[in-house]
DNA sequence: AATTGTTTCTGAACACGTTCAAAACTACTG
DNA sequence: CAGTAGTTTTGAACGTGTTCAGAAACAATT
């Protein structure tokens, strides 16, 4: 390891430990580099910006949440079942960051910024992101029409994402709503899921599944 | 009229020509105060955050929105007509304001910003932004189930909320991917709408409605 | 008119993310 | 070794949103 991946490892180190501690906005990038004892301007050669060393934390906890989610789909092949722990697992990846949500959120949410889960710049860890679910879905015995079961991974990779923002306003002990939600939705689903084979929903849902891939870019 | 109300007014109008001309970022507190023939601090007199400047703007586009969809609702009693209407004219109030769209949005997105739209700060324009969706229900002679009749409202508003963020997103031109799937959706919706009376897609419908209760605090 | 209290206003100051010219260091070449 | 080209590092500087001690303007009372 050369001493330019050192000093690069160094911030990323400093950086995540003091997110989760500090959170985001309490994290300076003064404070990053005081700490990891380089100078400001270091910290900018490796990272060109503070969302930038977000995208360090965001592969971090996709990680976590593919580790949490594993055994998981090792024990059922219920689809609505790996949906609910697919969701969970990611809430509890999620939870040590809770309290400075929003400053995250803030810097996520922007098409500009480089972490943005929809923007451009984001594409291969959305698609590892997404590969969570196609996984969930791949692995159920579940019967599907195919063409819902090509679409479904990013349409509930979507609905985690809205799940996510629920969770980071979600002020209630242990975020125990979100959970719940999650839970619910993901049982409810599991209720709604046989009748998609119904002829004359089909049409319907053939047309919600046309919309959804127009609208994709 | 005051003196302090001519102050106020003074920086309200400046900064929301100047949010239309220049965008959020481009729009600094001391560009509002030199143009107003203010003092910096003077301005946090009046607006204790540069969001809170942000929130006039959200008042604005609000009124728009209630203005441009009047004579849509006067045209028609069907929902899904109604709906689309309201979700046009939505995304029409927002035009002006798609190229610095990111920026209002990580500004207004943070659950802890005076103008998150699902912040408890913002608990009046949110009804009144809701309330657009209530029209589009209670003016229409679809027949719709009591429950959904009663949260259909609120539903419609998250509807559009997701819309709105896929609109930032959009760069098609004149975001006319957003438009085409608010049409799309809305006779989707159209389609769907009669078989909620259904007795068996009622018992779905129910649990789906009490999960959406029970998520709101 | 003078005094007192309140509202309005000022501008310097702070910490922040970010930039940049230059310094320091490293590796290789003649 | 000396020199050169490239990489890495520094720290001062910029513009930003925000704060704050105090000045100025105004209102009310004596």
């Amino acid at each position: 390891m050369g001493k330019s991946d050192e000093t690069r490892n160094k911030i990323t180190e400093t950086a995540l430990t003091s997110f989760r501690e500090r959170g985001y906005e309490q994290t300076t990038i003064r404070l990053i580099a005081s700490e990891a004892g380089i100078s400001v301007g270091n910290a900018y050669y490796y990272f060109p910006t503070k969302n930038h060393l977000v995208q360090e934390l965001y592969l971090r906890v996709q990680s976590e949440h593919r580790e949490r989610v594993a055994p998981i789909f090792a024990s059922t092949t219920d689809l609505p079942a790996r949906l609910e722990g697919a969701l969970l697992a990611g809430l509890d990846s999620l939870s040590p960051y809770h309290d400075s949500a929003p400053g995250f959120l803030s810097a996520a949410i922007s098409p500009t910024s480089a972490v943005s889960p929809f923007g451009a710049d984001a594409a291969a860890p959305r698609e590892l992101a997404i590969s969570v679910f196609r996984d969930a879905v791949d692995g159920s015995t579940n019967a599907i029409p195919a063409e819902l079961r090509q679409q479904l991974p990013q349409l509930l990779w979507l609905l985690y994402m809205g799940l996510a923002l629920f969770w980071v306003y979600d002020n209630s002990p242990g975020q125990k709503r979100t959970r719940r939600l999650a839970s619910r939705g993901s049982k409810l689903f599991g209720m709604v899921l046989p009748f998609a084979r119904l002829p004359f929903v089909r049409g319907a849902l053939k047309e919600a599944l046309d919309i959804a891939a127009e609208a994709q870019s």
